[in-house]
RNA sequence: AGGGGCGUGGUGCAACGGCAGCACACCGGCCUUUGGAGCCGUGGAUCUUGGUUCGAAUCCGAGCGCCCCUGCCA
């Protein structure tokens, strides 16, 4: 049962407790899951990792997954961020349907369980002040004393409850506390805060309430409301399970599972909100959305694609151990799926011209070349214009090349994709010593970029016209930081000192002419180079390229090895 | 130190008392009208230590290491 299920997924221990679950009949089948994100901030590849286990574990067990807004604390939360968080999933694939909630709006319902734990003797309102309640609560090893206030009556509670929400109390003046134990090991169950006072204007219920519910309140009573069976969170909450059970208890409601997994983390990038926040107001990067930041809208913007994020989580798999994953994974899944549907055209990112000299002044040939080459059944092409000059990348030719340099150098021929076989046949050099031109001779013989006499040519580059050829602004991106882990930083020092200063490297490339009518949204791979996909910082006079991933470069690799 | 969790190749995940496997990364080779893709192959891991057992990554004991917890944040 725990290899797989037909799916071809791995399970994970979340889907194993689940399947007991089914066997004991403890929820009777049934499988309800939430995401519920606190509208602070940007979604980022972190949450990713738990959109896709919760709409996947819900999916699998043919149940459903809400969409709720975790708003407790309206000091912290805006009202944009929950349409670019709605946005980010849809893009990711998933849908929640009719099932979008608020934790606000169940306030009401919330304040009235509030009011039956005070009935039971389970709650009282407490007037220590947060640094007297920080004095009460003890340390990790020496247990608490209980609050004066620990004893009031049940009518006096009850009183000076409904004057909190009424406001009467200044902000900070009170709170509502469980009455658990000051003396519990964990520091959760000391008499935990269940309501403070807050005269803050909320971006859902406007200025109803003056008080507002602790997240360790709030959250299993929503799901509880909502009739979640399997509420899915991150290892850090694992200490407030007891509470959380303590609250559905009490109340005797509909008792969910909290199941704790490990976060995802990604080398070379931050991942908590505060920082990437930092990020944005700081202008490290141009906003959210910067194709090198960690985010859902930074990834879609560089060129990422859903079903490459969903191979990444799954191949990246689900356990309760603290991890890092590489970003190269991410990067392997990103091509691999690219690999099969982008189109391939020809852009060059660092020109140098070649004069074919023998080849007609004049004369222009259009080679009509197929724009998917890694599939021979699609036959979409496009015209490319070849003529007498053209544009290869300067490190496709070296005046004095090392042993298996495939690529042109003087005396070798290599061929142009498509178009011909050509030699090099001299080079000239401006004052100095920089090669400004690259001279040529083709083989009219070699025309599509094959000859019939078995020659072996072994260096295939890509090309443009240059009397045809398109500036295009290429923004060509590495890692954000320069080191694995941004978080390890020396003292005194913040993981800003880890940016990579050299992020963001834009060019200029000549690409062929069909690119002047790419389609947004798309990914082109710009053959031997990468994937890159359109910029909506493009205009008709200037469009404007991010690469998404370079294709992996062996040559590169070697000689970067020496 | 108290409580909670986690330790399997470089990284991430499997193996649920029975031959430690998969993916990425790394290295080598083949192939190629992308030095891409693809194909084949090499190397490399059970935190330590006792015990139970015919047999332990798995069960038990002890230890070590790492992460989380002293917000009126989530």
């Amino acid at each position: 049962m725990s290899e797989e299920m037909g799916d071809g997924v791995r399970s994970n221990f979340i889907w194993d407790m689940v399947d007991e679950h089914n066997v004991s009949g403890r929820f009777g089948g049934k499988v309800v899951t939430r995401f519920p994100p606190e509208p602070n901030g940007q979604l980022h590849i972190g949450h990713a990792k738990a959109i896709y286990i919760d709409f996947e574990t819900a999916r699998r067990y043919g149940g459903h997954c809400n969409l709720r807004m975790d708003d407790t604390n309206p000091s912290k939360e805006e009202t944009d961020y929950i349409d670019a968080i709605q946005r980010d999933i849809h893009w990711l694939g998933y849908d929640w349907e009719n099932r979008f909630f608020y934790a606000s709006s169940y306030f009401e319902q919330i304040y009235q369980y509030a009011v039956q734990l005070i009935q039971k003797g389970a709650a009282y309102v407490c007037d220590l002040s947060p640094d007297e309640m920080r004095q009460f609560r003890g340390t990790l090893t020496e247990p608490g004393k209980e609050s004066p206030y620990r004893e009031r009556s049940i009518s006096e509670n009850l009183d000076l409850f409904q004057r909190m929400r009424a406001g009467e109390f200044p902000e900070g003046s009170r709170t509502l506390r469980a009455k658990i134990d000051m003396a519990s090991p964990n520091l959760n169950m000391r008499d935990p805060v269940i309501y403070r006072i807050m005269f803050a204007h909320h971006h859902q219920t406007g200025d109803d309430w003056c008080i507002y519910p602790m997240y360790d309140f709030a959250h299993p009573l929503s799901d509880s409301i909502e009739g979640i069976t399997h509420s899915l969170c991150s290892l850090e909450f694992e200490d407030h399970r007891p509470l959380y059970d303590w609250f559905c208890d009490q109340l005797e409601i509909h008792h969910p599972q909290q199941i704790e997994f490990s976060r995802l983390n990604l080398t070379y990038t931050v991942m908590s909100k505060r920082k990437l926040l930092k990020l944005v107001t700081e202008k490290h990067v141009s906003g959210w959305d910067d194709p090198r930041m960690p985010t859902l809208s930074g990834m879609r913007r560089r060129g990422y694609t859903p079903e490459a994020i969903h191979a990444f989580l799954e191949q990246n798999g689900i356990s309760k151990t603290n991890s890092v994953a590489d970003v190269s994974l991410l990067e392997y899944c990103l091509r691999a799926d690219l690999e099969n549907r982008a189109p391939r055209v020809m852009a060059v990112l660092d020109p140098v011209k070649v004069v074919i000299d023998n080849y007609p002044e004049g004369l222009v040939e259009e080679f009509e070349i197929p724009l998917y080459t890694q599939n021979p059944e699609c036959e979409d092409s496009r015209q490319v214009p070849f003529t007498r000059e053209i544009y290869i990348e300067r490190d496709d030719f070296m005046e004095n090349p090392p042993k298996k340099y495939f690529r042109l150098s003087p005396g070798t021929e290599v061929r142009l994709i498509k178009a011909y076989y050509i030699t090099c046949t001299g080079v000239v050099k401006d004052d100095a010593g920089n090669i400004i031109e690259i001279h040529a001779e083709y083989d009219p013989l070699s025309k599509g970029g094959m000859s019939d006499d078995g020659r072996r040519v072994k260096g295939t580059l890509h090309w443009v016209s240059a009397a045809h050829a398109v500036d295009v602004e290429l923004r060509l991106y590495d890692r954000l930081f320069n080191v694995p882990n941004p978080d390890d930083v020396p003292e005194g020092e913040t993981f800003l000192v880890h940016l990579n200063p050299d992020s963001l490297n834009v060019v200029t490339a000549k690409t062929e002419p069909y690119l002047q009518n790419a389609e947004p949204g798309l990914q082109y791979q710009f053959m031997r180079k990468g994937y890159f996909i359109q910029d909506p910082d493009s205009t008709n006079n200037h469009p404007v390229f991010n690469q998404a991933v370079a294709l992996r470069d062996s040559w590169a690799k070697q000689m970067a090895q020496g």
